[in-house]
DNA sequence: TTGAAAGCGCTAACAA
DNA sequence: TTGTTAGCGCTTTCAA
């Protein structure tokens, strides 16, 4: 337990040396004595003393809180987000503040503002697709707001951003259905006016040309991201084309609304229809058949954008550093499309 | 968006008061003439101030950050709990500082002290099954910690506990299956460490005996609240005793998993089997076969609790507000026993 | 019922 | 390289 009591008066004192000189060490200013440093490291350690989060925020207009925006990011991977965010924060000494949103409401980037100066974060991690809102990162540009932004894009200065090519992952997808020889397939994409719903689809049809596939109009079907909208676009999609051998969602939850809409109508998942998501959830594993779908790794990409995010707020003056952020989401291949070993 | 500017001297000086009248506004002191007040107060809402919580913080040694620690709770449910929380918190004045822990470590008390005093938390919120820990409550006590935990059983002050009752409705649930007419029932308690896992298993094995049904030694196994684990209990149950009918897994997860085992082994559920669990998390609805399971409204317990603790936070030298804090779970009847309406 | 002054624990100018 | 002196914006003695 940390020692509440000593503050840096007492440091100071221990050590024979100005508070100043205390707070110089604290903050690694370079311009210590070595001899002075190693003296009030070691009373630091010796007595256990922390800086007050407060004070040093009250002085230097810093508050050593994240803050993690989103809104409609799955809700079966955000834990894995919080951990891997909160891993980095605990380590350097942040503190990881949880903002979920409305960002369809009016004043939502306002909402955001006010959350942020109100507590006086020091930096926000955004996740899709919040993280796609151009206005929100503008705002947070003027109003001096550091932050980082997970993505399906680079749609931002490298130092911005944390992606994931989505893309390129769906066209391994596409492989994967050609390789297992459907030629009828149908899409349910995420709502359009979000990037990474274009990506994916755009990787996975563009893929699916070059091998001379290409998916009627009438066989792609816009969604809302969730279990209902999965199964209200499966009904649509298998009543218009009876011919469809697969259906691909947008993600997982819709992915499960078309198994469910399969098991109600009678129709073998994969015997008779592959299914597949994206996201790699909870869901997608445990679900019957399980799921084939894409794998990102999510808790990663999140440390990384904490790392990131904490490396621009302390370094604001010098240049930041630039991480490499380019992140490879994977296919995971289950029981939805594994025709060899079928279900059941 | 917040003028940042404005601090309580300006408030001040525009009202004419002294500052320390301002911050018995802010207060809610009851020390200030009514006019006083009213002006104070209209001027604050003109210039739009709020007071900053670092300055208020340091100088109160308060934070007005609440955290929330857990471990082993159900994954799929910690959004809803968070997004409970939070709403309150936001209301309120404070923010919620999220603290994954793992509490089979030596130190984990010491950790949370740690962060508690790291981060001068005003108070916590304790999920289950880390609530039931003595000794962590008992150093928050020492520590003068306020929490307030969620729980089965009302094991600590009223004004610190939130409680379902677990035990009851698992009767619930026992009157379910009586009703199907089960006599061979499986049942997969969680860690018998946990209280609730044992408020669970005896509110069940009490309400069956009721109607004479004895749940035998050997169809009792063990889990540890996982998936994994729920497969590897109903592998040995079903491997004991080949006339179940019917088995009962301590959450969600674990049902899951014994649905996955019925599948893999051609047991069709709920024809064959009835299964069901406890949660009602974000799997049991889109799993196939749906599953019966207990739900808690776990939002509402969670901004429950933290209004009680902010209550106690604030009303330190007053007496605690008590708030009712019994909450009815209930049961959710689906696929997974209803034989009424098989499945497929 | 109100106000003046001190100080929470730290950092930031400015000197030295 | 180090120390001195002010604050950061608020609450809290204590007095009036």
């Amino acid at each position: 337990m940390q020692n509440k009591n000593i503050t840096i008066n007492d440091v100071a004192k221990l050590a024979g040396v100005s508070k100043r000189t205390v707070s110089r060490v604290i903050n690694r200013s370079p311009l210590v004595g070595e001899k002075t440093r190693e003296r009030v490291e070691s009373i630091i350690k010796d007595v256990n003393f922390s800086p007050d989060k407060q004070a040093r925020g009250l002085a230097s207009s810093k508050s050593y809180l994240l803050g993690l925006i989103y809104d409609n990011f799955d809700a079966l991977s955000i834990i894995q987000v919080q951990r891997g965010a909160i891993s980095v924060c605990t380590e350097l000494g942040y503190e990881l503040v949880v903002h979920p949103c409305e960002s369809s409401n009016d004043a939502f980037i306002e909402e955001c503002l006010n959350a942020i100066s109100g507590s006086k974060l020091d930096g926000v991690i955004i996740l899709p697709p919040v993280s796609e809102n151009k206005e929100l990162a503008a705002a947070l540009r003027e109003a001096n707001c550091p932050y980082v932004r997970i993505a399906s894009v680079d749609f931002d200065d490298t130092e911005n951003v944390v992606v994931s090519d989505e893309r390129e992952a769906m066209k391994g997808m596409a492989d994967h259905f050609v390789e297992l020889g459907h030629k009828e397939i149908g899409f349910i994409s995420g709502p359009l006016s979000f990037h990474s719903s274009r990506e994916r689809m755009e990787g996975f049809l563009s893929e699916l040309e070059k091998f001379g596939i290409t998916v009627a109009e009438e066989s792609i079907k816009e969604g809302k991201n969730s279990f209902e909208s999965g199964i209200a676009c499966a009904k649509e999609l298998l009543s218009k084309n009876k011919n469809l051998t697969a259906i691909i969602a947008n993600n997982d939850d819709m992915a499960a609304g078309v198994l469910r809409l399969a098991n109600d109508m009678g129709i073998d998942v994969p015997a008779q229809l592959s299914v597949a998501g994206f996201d790699d959830n909870l869901l997608a594993s445990r679900i019957i058949p399980s799921l084939t779908t894409i794998n990102r790794p999510i808790n990663n990409m999140a440390a990384l954008a904490t790392q990131k995010l904490i490396n621009k707020i302390q370094s604001e003056n010098s240049l930041p550093l630039t991480l490499n952020s380019e992140i490879k989401p994977k296919l995971i291949i289950r029981e939805s499309t594994d025709t060899m070993k079928e279900n059941k």
